[in-house]
DNA sequence: TCTGGGGTCCTAGGACCC
DNA sequence: TCTGGGGTCCTAGGACCC
């Protein structure tokens, strides 16, 4: 072993029990709890499979589609290939049939919303990482040596709550967990005991680590890593010299080891919205409108949740798949959608008569106190961590620094005022 | 793989401050 | 001014995740 020595700083805590909770297809099996027929059935989640539209990708698909070559994110129309639709299908075709459903975020949030009731029933700390995954330590509930009969049960109750199935892996560890919980799909239960994490995790492949994804698995096969076992084998220092950061940290989940607490997750920390044209345009107009849309949507949204924020930007991608962001940040946190769509038609410019396939809007640097744009006193709020500058501030903010940001690339071509003189809001509503 | 949409984190260089 | 170091914030890009 060597270099087996606890890493700095790691709370050498092996009686950790932290369970992952993955559900199975979930956007499949929602469609399936509110359409028993379809159990059993090849069931497709996805957009654009309705007729001429070949735009979009498959979100789920369920087990017996999978068994036809239907894969998620891969593009419809290929799925449409290998697995037709039901209500489609010539007459004369006789082979595997899909039954489609077009993405309903709204059901999937309200069945998640049932079993993260559940989860919360079940453990003090829950880490909502996405509609159909969570992380729960429950040390304080569970010994290692009925780890099995709880999670069971656990299994049990969100079936019964909330009439989908979850896969759940146990270990001391996230990093490790979320492996457990994917290594036996759908229904499994894994359960990684302290000790056990190396030789569990030995014989995958890297690309089954969390933080490895094709580019790194690229780059680890072409070093010879071909499994986690090889990683945990590899020599740190070279790991870190190739990947930074990252490389430590697939180092170290390679050998099952994984500093992370499990705690609740915090305020978003960036909102956004995107949407690819069907074919490239370089008409600027169908860019400006789509432009106006997301970022109606985005300041929409922001409204809803009561968001400040300082930061716009934009993203444009043109073909092949060039991806380039451009943002400006303002002097202080605002809620100002008027100025989002300034911001944005300012930063689009730069691309005009540029082919374009796709565009997104995007806010940052939020805060959450309502208070904070005003610079009225936030004290009384539950002053919670993220987003909140130091500067309460926030008139001083405001104090004479429009021109900080402003010397974007002389992009103050057609005389246009500059974005950033906008008017400070000094007065509450 | 001719790649949808909503996110997170890390890195690197530059500006600016002390 | 030939020249340090520390720290923060900003922008842009990249990799990754679900």
């Amino acid at each position: 072993m060597g270099r087996g020595f606890p890493e700095p700083g790691r709370r050498d805590d092996d009686q950790r029990v932290v369970l992952h909770v993955d559900m199975d297809c979930f956007y499949a099996a929602c469609e399936r709890r509110r359409a028993p027929d379809l159990m059993g059935e090849p069931v497709v989640v996805g957009m654009g499979y309705e007729d001429g539209e070949t735009h979009g990708a498959v979100a789920t698909a369920s087990y017996e589609a999978r068994e036809h070559g239907v894969e998620s994110a891969q593009p419809i129309s290929q799925a449409l290939d290998v697995l037709p639709r039901v209500e489609t299908a010539p007459d004369d075709y006789d082979g595997p049939v899909g039954y489609y459903r077009p993405v309903d975020l709204k059901y999937y949030s309200s069945v998640s919303e049932e079993v993260k009731a559940v989860l919360h029933d079940v453990a003090d700390v829950v880490r909502e990482v996405s509609i159909d995954e969570a992380y729960l330590d429950v040390s304080d509930r569970v010994g290692w040596h009925s780890v099995e009969i709880f999670a069971r049960s656990l299994q049990g109750a969100i079936e019964e709550a909330a009439g989908v199935p979850a896969s759940i892996g146990c270990a001391t560890n996230m990093a490790t967990a979320k492996i457990a919980s994917d290594h036996d799909k759908p229904d499994g239960l894994v359960v990684v005991r302290p000790g056990e994490e190396r030789a569990f995790l030995a014989p995958l492949d890297v690309a089954a680590l969390h933080g490895v994804g094709p580019v790194t698995a690229g780059e680890l096969h072409g070093m010879g890593i071909e499994t986690a076992g090889d990683l945990a084998a590899a020599d740190r220092d070279a790991l870190v010299d190739r990947f930074g950061e990252r490389g430590r940290e697939i180092h170290a989940h390679a050998r099952g080891r994984d500093d992370r607490v499990v705690e609740p997750r915090g305020r978003p920390k960036s909102l956004s919205s995107e949407s690819a044209f069907t074919e490239a345009t370089d008409d600027p107009d169908r860019v400006r409108e789509r432009l106006r849309t997301l970022a109606t949507e985005v300041t929409d949204r922001c409204a809803a949740r009561d968001v400040l924020y300082k930061t716009i930007g934009i993203k444009v991608v043109r073909p092949p798949f060039d991806v380039n962001t451009r943002a400006r940040s303002l002097s202080g946190p605002v809620a100002d959608p008027d100025l989002v769509q300034r911001v944005v038609a300012d930063l689009v410019e730069e691309f005009e008569g540029q082919r374009v396939r796709k565009l997104g809007v995007r806010v940052s640097n939020l805060s959450f106190d309502a208070a904070t744009q005003a610079g009225l006193d936030d004290w009384a709020d539950d002053g919670t961590d993220a987003g909140s500058d130091p500067d309460s501030d926030a008139p001083d903010e405001f104090r004479g620094n429009e021109p900080t940001c402003g010397g974007n690339r002389g992009r103050t071509r057609r005389g246009q005022t500059s974005i950033l003189d906008f008017e400070p809001p000094d007065s509450g509503e």
